[in-house]
DNA sequence: CGCATTTGTCAATGATTCGTTGACGTAATG
DNA sequence: CATTACGTCAACGAATCATTGACAAATGCG
């Protein structure tokens, strides 16, 4: 038995709705679809498919193996794709879409060594917080902080981002340290106007999510503003970390509440996402594998900064 | 052409360094690997194999290749795995090997949440810092820091882990804060009878690695006990933050040099190892995936202690 | 309800693929 | 220098695979 491809056939099965229909798309036999997947089911010693009924349906075993023989067809086609291509050399203009602060933070400092890398390659990055359809931005590739990347999209984890709540030293001195969550009600804590709502959701180590109500007279849609204005001393935020890694690792800033971890509407999440006919381009593999080795083991604003 | 098969034996053609070894470890022909790996190279239309001598070595190709092979083969055996145990529950007893130190400071904690997520499994934790042999010891599981896991085991890279220079702030008073690898020497630095020999070495944010011979009047096998010394304020160690993670976050310890990674012999990969038949078993895979995801997405010793 | 069409399965069969054998040339080793 | 090991190739038998045709059951339509 041809293994890989009978895992091919049975994928074709669930997404086409029958054997037949199946057969049909892969210009092959119903006889040799129903056999692939009947050995299948013998080799695994576990039904695939219900068979009480015409309409084809997937055991709970089946949705597994699904699941699974995708990943893995797709890691089966990722491999082929990245040999083939290897001789490929990344050229021509690559479009960049991420947020302003993302963008203008981290992904505009990468860059440069991508461009060095690859000395025929041209880079456009696209700064803008609003989230953009792909195919009419014409983006190769989109870097989104998001809990729901684009459905029309291929989209990949690349990164948990970390957001702490800090303050300058100044600040602190000046109004003290808070020591619990309830504190900061009397502190001058800025709001994300996009993305908090005036209340802080901050999570702590057993897994229980504390709610605490902030007011802040300044508020801000831009957090590079939010950043200035925590360094000049005029209150507390939750940043994150490639925003304010650097401050931190010069004393500027300090983190409090630090058992504690900010919780934001959009999640932690940065993902790669591209069309799906993008994700063979030479130029889109190789800005995601350095991007990816840039970041590993943690990406370079966390890597200093560390302490007690 | 069995094409899975195929990527298979180039596989162990890369692992077993040559095609005859390879079909020895295959329990096949010579003249079948050469065919199969010859067919992947007309298929993908590259070299993966140099032919100009007899020794083998990759070509660049060879080597994205081998990279992804492994990923798809995981891949597969992972989907294979899954749909053959969807119905098995983890039960009976699992034998978890680790080092004396980790496996207090990080497994122990960590089996009870195991055990009450599969109320049939019961788990036996051997703590030792021998790299006993698996099969010998009956370990279905042994978690290992070590640059070369056990070859006769399956190996899977689990967290890279993270060591600290630090001391305790007595200590910091008393002596001063070293400010560069240099000032070291004018120290009392505790060293690692097992690892580093008299000799630090601290890789700075470039890359280069700085040698700082050290000296002390105690040393110790036991971390733990380097630990207990370095909050007596007796010192300054090299310390992993799986160890002294809690220490740094209660203000007990200070990290210093924060810029400088230390390196160690046995580097810093946390793997687990397990016989080949063992991944198969339900309660090794649970283990491993809840582990994992209590690592994830950095480890609990890594989710507190930070600050600038 | 009856009929036509579609579907899924099975056995038989021819087509295709695969693994081995044996030979050969080359490199490495003692 | 002799021997052993290795990688490749062609030929061939063995093994596997896809199709065909038949059959029963389900579905859709008039």
């Amino acid at each position: 038995m041809r293994w890989l491809a009978s895992w091919e056939s049975f994928v074709r099965v669930v997404e086409e709705g029958s054997m037949a229909a199946a057969a049909r798309r892969l210009d092959c036999t119903r006889a040799q679809v129903s056999k692939q997947v009947g050995e299948l089911e013998q080799a695994f010693g576990v039904r695939l498919f219900e068979r009480s009924t015409r309409k084809l349906v997937l055991t709970p075993s089946g949705e597994i193996f699904y699941r699974h023989a995708l990943q893995a067809l797709d890691a089966v086609d990722g491999a082929e794709l990245a040999v083939r291509n290897v001789d490929e050399v990344p050229r021509g203009v690559l479009r960049v879409g991420a947020s302003a602060v993302f963008g203008r933070q981290c992904v505009a400092p990468f860059v440069p060594r991508l461009l060095a890398r690859y000395p025929e390659l041209e880079c456009e990055l696209i700064l803008s917080d609003e989230r953009e359809d792909l195919a009419e931005a014409r983006l190769d590739l989109a870097l989104r902080m998001t809990r729901s990347p684009p459905e029309d999209a291929v989209s990949r984890l690349l990164l948990v981002l970390r957001r702490v709540i800090c303050a300058s030293p100044a600040y602190l001195a000046a109004h003290g340290r808070p020591q619990l969550p309830a504190d900061l009600t009397a502190h001058q804590c800025f709001s994300h106007l996009l993305s908090d709502g005036g209340v802080w959701r901050l999570r702590d180590g057993q897994g229980d999510e504390i709610e605490v109500p902030i007011h802040s007279r300044l508020r801000f849609n831009d957090i590079g503003s939010t950043l200035d204005a925590v360094r000049a001393g005029q209150g507390i935020a939750i940043l994150p970390t490639y925003l304010c890694g650097d401050a931190l690792a010069r004393g500027e800033l300090e983190t409090l509440l630090d058992v504690y971890e900010p919780q934001v509407d959009f999640g932690r999440n940065l993902y790669a996402c591209y069309l799906p006919g993008r994700g063979r381009l030479p130029a889109v593999r190789a800005f995601l594998d350095e991007f990816q080795a840039w970041l590993s083991p943690e990406p370079p604003w966390e890597r200093y900064g560390r302490g007690g």
